[in-house]
DNA sequence: CTGAAAGCGCTTACAG
DNA sequence: CTGAAAGCGCTTACAG
């Protein structure tokens, strides 16, 4: 800017003032200063700007080092959405894997404790404890895919009630009735609230719910176990995730079980292990960008006032036909 | 600082100079400073430090928005890596998803036209002219997981060639003589490489190259066609890398061939398709946590210093036997 | 429309 | 061992 300045014998602030359009400036003026910038290959940089405005034009992306196995590609797809959306804002992404340790012994992401971020997204499942202390630091966070019942905790996630609902109601309508779910009820508040969406169908329709058709899927921790298959056979599985049908379906296989002969099989995510079965899963698609984008916009207003809030916000789903149902054919109705 | 200062009756340059441990302060006064910083939720502004010392401590790391697809989680793997060895160095990372236009068009990406970055990381294949353009620019650049005969290019690359030839010899010696190469020689330069490793195997051991053994699996944009079986079918596939031999394997079991029985299938990456097919592929695991630490270690190094070099750097992949690969017995030899 | 002054929060070199 | 001065590159009032 200096330069700029000097050498067109005018003053550094002319040329802050039309480097970033502000008025104040002739036209002509302005022209010739940003000609001469971009022939001199001037470069902003931020950092002074951003130290006058108090502004790190950084969001960190807070994502648990457990979801980030090789077969765990979810959320390192919703993190590019984030990044293309925070740059419609100019906003990058600075990503952060918190270790179980971290998590544990409650140490802020030293991304915090240098002010490298105005913000942070958090990306699926965290402890309630970290979370607390999260809110509790000067800074503006939004939660994605995931929620408690913390006050003032703005997130957004995708509406599995309501899609996992019309997934159920979909089987029922195809003339299923022994229909099972598979998922740890007590694991996340995603697969709680398929569950629960699973069973409002079950009510409307009046049907039972069966314990025996409640099926484990992980440990406390998270961790998967081998399924074990019901005594009596279902006609459908609702699994609480697609990795989780890809595991079924292996273990149905082995059985001897033909899938969508011998039982249908539905999935939620739409994730690489969706196409990855044969046959392919019918499974709820997740809308990542527009997720991404809700998440993003949020945490920008935030940023500028962290007093607003916005509660608890819920995408749609949609739920993708592939080859894994099976219609029934009702002998009495 | 200024209000620490303040309280204690100090000067800020004290302060400064004790939070960051420089000496030329008491370590009784010293104490003092940090203990009451800590009380006071000090958070040291790096922007600021930043704007002193001319560096951001950022990384941009740039992937190619075509290697970013929902079954593509390779480099949001690598990724991570080149996350967790950047901390070790206080740096952050960036993510930058190139995108085809910004790529044809040799758009900079925006996070360096703010400065926002020391450096870059290219991570994979991208086009000749736009490495030259970020050559060109003022800033280091280390590549990771490709190259091309440009000069001045810093790159970490897996062994391809070695690891070829490893996996094709261990296939020679459990006795198969007709091995066919997956994959499009004029592709990438990795493929290239793992090729003539497959190729020095043979030769070393009096094989016969045949043309109609080595089968095209993408066109000249690196999507993927659908493979065609030679008419006369070999014992044994080196596969370029694990997708592709999931897929290969997808064929097989359609025409009615079994794996390993009828013949055998090796890959190359270790990735998530490489557990995901029955049997599982014996593959070749690549050392992205090695990689990305010497990438990192480069890169730092340069933000120093731009006119180091460090050429091109081979880092050993692993054999990872699994079930793909059956031993012939021969009858003759 | 243009610019001189002050300041963002730190660090570096220098003086005491 | 401690601190006053200057400066990193920008922007925001304010004055002309």
């Amino acid at each position: 800017m200096r330069d700029i300045a000097d050498k067109l014998g005018i003053s550094v602030v002319t040329v802050s003032k039309a480097l970033s359009d502000k008025d104040g400036v002739g036209e002509e003026l302005k022209r010739k200063i940003k000609d001469l910038a971009s022939d001199m290959g001037y470069r902003l940089n931020v950092m002074a700007k951003a130290m006058k405005e108090g502004y790190s034009y950084n969001i960190g992306v807070i994502i648990a080092e457990r979801f980030t196995g090789v077969t765990q590609s979810f959320y390192q797809q919703f993190h590019q959405h984030i990044v293309k959306s925070l740059e419609e804002y100019h906003y990058s992404a600075i990503l952060h894997l918190l270790s179980a340790e971290d998590e544990e012994q409650f140490v802020m992401p030293w991304i915090y404790k240098e002010k490298k971020v105005d913000g942070f997204i958090i990306l699926g499942n965290v402890h309630k404890n970290y979370i607390e202390m999260l809110q509790r630091a000067d800074i503006p966070v939004v939660f994605l895919d995931f929620y408690t019942d913390q006050e003032r905790m703005d997130t957004v996630i995708t509406d599995n009630f309501y899609a996992m609902y019309e997934m159920t109601n979909s089987l029922i309508n195809l003339g299923h009735r022994k229909i099972a779910f598979v998922g740890n009820l007590y694991s996340t508040s995603s697969i709680q609230d398929r569950f629960l969406g699973y069973y409002k169908s079950l009510l409307e329709h009046n049907l039972k719910l069966d314990e025996r058709y409640i099926i484990n899927d992980r440990d406390e921790k998270g961790r998967f176990i081998d399924i074990q298959l019901p005594s009596e056979m279902p006609t459908a599985f609702v699994c609480n995730c697609d990795r989780i049908a890809y595991e079924l379906m292996v273990v149905l296989k082995e059985k001897g079980y033909k899938v969508p002969d011998d039982c249908s099989v539905v999935g939620f995510d739409n994730d690489i292990f969706s196409t990855l079965c044969e046959p392919k899963l019918t499974t709820v698609e997740v809308n990542m960008p527009e997720m991404a984008r809700v998440a993003a916009k949020f945490l920008i207003k935030k940023v500028k006032n962290n007093s607003l809030s916005f509660g608890r916000v819920l995408i749609k789903g949609k739920i993708v036909h592939r080859n894994s149902v099976k219609k029934l054919i009702l002998v009495n109705d």
